[in-house]
DNA sequence: TTCGGAACCCTTTTT
DNA sequence: GGGTTCCGAA
């Protein structure tokens, strides 16, 4: 094929990107610049222009809907023998080489995949064989302790020597804990999240004549989103990748912002250092935003002083400048939100509104049903979080893996079948004495006389069934044995009986839409296989169940937004505490990933950016005071709006609060710039927000309570302009804010 | 076993 | 403020 045809249409950077396909690489891709096409190019110019077989190649990334989009968009650029490449996310490719070669660290093929909430139940049950405080360790401190060691590439060997070194009485704790725990989890023939990628080192260091034949089959590794690899996903692509050194990263060190999930920007950033011999290449041009936004996010991206540099720029026109709104309270930003939303031109679809914390949604969501604006929030409880799927799942789990005591404990008695703790402690005694799993232990109930009574059949009548459910594999596929599951648990009957109707009739459509989803995964499988199942809902936990619609208004944290652009952006809540957080004041890395943060945000707007910030927030039930954001200052006055200057000061929290003046909301005023962290100065400061000047002799003075004949009652929250051009802002009980011209309004006066 | 109320916590969460 | 979790009482 003529090279000529695979990079038609790129632009002479994003070529060199995909021409120079030997040797080290790194592909620095800013926001926006066509990263995702590059590397499907790549690919397919690897395979058709230099020839190099499907299978020799292996893309990595981070989440599914990458690995799902860049699969299907090679697929068609070079057809179905794109089939035979490994695109996938590092949990899958490790998945897969464990249940291939798992057995010589001790796991079957079968192994089960532990989330968040399976890992705490198992914690729980180390912390009690070692007598341990739940309130001095609890198991969820437990377990990001452990899922960081695994993220450092830390066994538990080595673990125990590091905290022995420092003396941390704490750490030697969780040392043991780790210990018993990666023990445990061997017996549950289980692995965590954590597992699946050290393990593949593990094994790999270990049997070296594996990571060979691995290193023979891929000539050719990429990575997409390098810089926000941990440690011990470094050191597989370095290992895998070590004799050809054909490594192809793809990041961009100003959008690393995963540090708190052990993402080290370091491997980015050292790249060039690691393979001394590798070319970089830039792709700068960004193909999504105007050019005031792009100037806006790079100014604030050029406060951080560990990155490698990089300035977007775009052919697109400058378009809008960047609104800018501080309100007086979060009802007040959202209402500006709200109102820019519903007296646009576009369509809801067309809009996003990025914060930083979960906690700030809820007004937004209150705000846009009530004017019944159609909306999405992205985030929450995910379908498979949901604890009637999570009992269905713990079923399968069981069915498909006898070893998984975790489940089969977790369905002991679900639905309620009089299993109490007590039956539960003899079965876990007689297990550990006996050195039995937990199933083993359920198949001795027959001979032993561990439990009686009415615990005793339940327990044999779910044994079983769980038998029969096994044997049933073979024939069925996995909806039908689910199918089976829930009609021979009676679990709609006990959904019913244990919710409130309304809750029972959610629960009773998520257990629906669970049979659905199997049904849906089955028909695009070959094999469809209970462990293939499993499998797949435990790495690909996408919710594609909740149908993402093109026409809601989008809201989501920043986090979540990375890769992903819309027309018109509101990045709300940029108030110092709040974003950047508090906790990244102590620390220069946080705060510059609070910034790489922002940047990330600003970058996903295509057309038209807001940022907001309020006066006063209440965070955690208190009430505080808040100033803009540092984010805000760094951006150039020239390519902002304010679209708060026409409103006047009505919030007494405001006047009354007692707040300090702050001068950082002045610079917004007087356009003159003022650093975030300067001192009070001295004498008044302006009001934020405050109309200049408040005609005194006004009739009715801010304050003043007035009837209109149509609105009704409502209060002056300021006025604007003298004699004829008297302008009053009023809020009104039930109407509203409405700026009024005085000579028309013909208010009375209250009270 | 199930409930209800007190106590607790509180960034972000690709897999 | 609110959601979750844990413990004790019925």
């Amino acid at each position: 094929m003529n090279p000529d045809d695979i990079v038609a249409g790129l632009n002479p950077v994003q070529r060199e990107a995909v021409v120079n396909s030997q040797g080290p690489l790194l592909i620095l891709a800013g926001a926006g610049s066509g990263k995702t096409r590059v590397i499907v190019h790549r690919i397919a110019y690897l395979i058709m222009v230099r020839e190099v077989a499907p299978q020799e190649i292996m893309a990595v990334t981070f989440t599914n809907k990458a690995a799902q989009e860049m699969r299907e968009r090679v697929r068609a650029m070079i057809g179905p023998v794109a089939q035979s490449m490994w695109i996938s996310t590092f949990h899958s490719s490790c998945a897969r080489i464990l249940r291939n070669h798992g057995d010589r660290l001790g796991f079957s093929a079968k192994f089960s995949i532990y989330a968040d909430k399976e890992q705490i139940a198992l914690l729980k049950e180390v912390s009690r064989k070692l007598n341990l405080s739940a309130t001095m360790f609890p198991a969820e401190y437990l377990r990001s302790a452990i899922d960081n060691a695994k993220n450092r590439g830390v066994d538990p060997d080595e673990y125990a020597l590091e905290a022995r070194q420092t003396h941390n009485p704490k750490s030697q704790v969780v040392a043991k804990v780790y210990k018993l725990y990666q023990e445990s989890l061997k017996e549950n023939d289980a692995l965590d999240f954590g597992d699946l990628i050290f393990l593949t080192v593990a094994l790999f260091n270990k049997h070296p004549e594996l990571l060979e034949s691995y290193r023979e089959r891929f000539h050719y590794i990429l990575v997409d989103e390098y810089q926000d690899t941990n440690e011990v996903q470094y050191r597989l692509i370095n290992m895998l990748a070590e004799p050809r050194r054909n490594l192809c990263v793809v990041g961009d060190d100003d959008q690393s912002i995963y540090s708190w999930r052990g993402a080290q920007i370091k491997n980015i950033l050292d790249f060039e250092s690691d393979y001394p011999e590798s070319k970089v290449v830039r792709l700068e041009e960004n193909y999504r935003s105007t050019a005031t936004i792009l100037a806006a996010a790079n100014q604030v991206i050029a406060g951080n002083r560990k990155r490698k540099g990089k300035d977007l720029w775009t052919k697109n026109c400058s378009g809008d400048l960047v609104s800018l709104f501080l309100g007086s309270n979060e009802a007040d930003e959202c209402s500006y939100v709200i109102k820019r939303i519903s007296t646009s031109v576009r369509e809801p679809g067309d809009f996003a509104i990025f914060y930083r914390t979960n906690a700030q949604s809820r007004i937004f969501e209150e705000g846009l049903s009530r004017r019944g604006i159609p909306y999405i929030i992205v985030g929450g409880t995910k379908f498979y979080d949901r604890a009637e799927i999570r009992n269905l799942l713990a079923y399968l789990k069981v069915v498909n893996n006898e070893r998984d005591g975790v489940s089969l404990q977790r369905i002991l008695n679900i639905p309620t079948r009089g299993v109490g703790k007590t039956s539960v402690e003899h079965l876990q005694v007689y297990a550990e004495e006996n050195r039995l799993s937990f199933w083993e232990t359920m198949e001795r109930l027959d001979a032993e006389a561990l439990i009686r009574g009415k615990a005793r059949s339940a327990l044999l009548g779910l044994r079983d069934m769980i038998l029969q459910w096994r044997r049933d594999q073979g024939e069925c596929k996995p909806s039908q044995i689910c199918a089976r599951i829930i009609a021979e648990i009676g679990f709609a009957e006990w959904l019913q009986k244990n919710n409130d109707p309304v809750q029972a009739q959610t629960r009773g459509e998520n257990v629906a839409e669970l049979l659905n989803a199997i049904e849906l995964w089955e028909d695009e499988q070959e094999n469809p296989t209970l462990a293939a199942y499993l499998e797949n809902v435990a790495l690909i936990n996408d919710d594609c169940l909740s149908v993402e619609e093109a026409s809601r208004v989008t809201l989501m944290t920043i986090h979540r937004a990375k890769g992903l652009e819309f027309d018109e952006v509101f990045l709300v809540g940029l108030e110092e505490g709040l974003f950047p957080g508090k906790r990244s004041y102590e620390k220069p890395e946080l705060l510059e990933e609070e910034r790489r943060l922002c940047y990330v945000g600003m970058t996903r707007a295509r057309e038209k950016l807001h940022m907001s910030a309020c006066r006063i927030r209440r965070l955690y039930g208190q009430t505080v005071d808040s100033r803009p954001s540092r984010f805000l200052m760094e951006i150039p006055l020239e390519l902002m709006r304010r679209e708060d200057r026409h409103r006047s000061s009505i919030f007494k929290s405001e006047a009354s609060a007692g707040a300090p003046p702050k001068e950082t909301f002045s610079r917004f005023q007087r356009g003159v710039g003022s650093q975030p962290t300067s001192r009070r100065k001295p004498g008044p400061t302006k009001k934020f927000g405050l109309t200049k000047s408040i005609d005194q002799s006004s009739p009715f003075p801010q304050g003043c309570r007035v009837e209109h004949a149509v609105f009704g009652p409502g209060v002056v929250a300021g006025v604007k302009g003298s004699g004829d051009e008297t302008k009053l802002d009023i809020i009104f009980r039930d109407r509203g804010r409405k700026l009024l011209l005085l000579k028309f309004a013909n208010l009375q006066k209250l009270g």
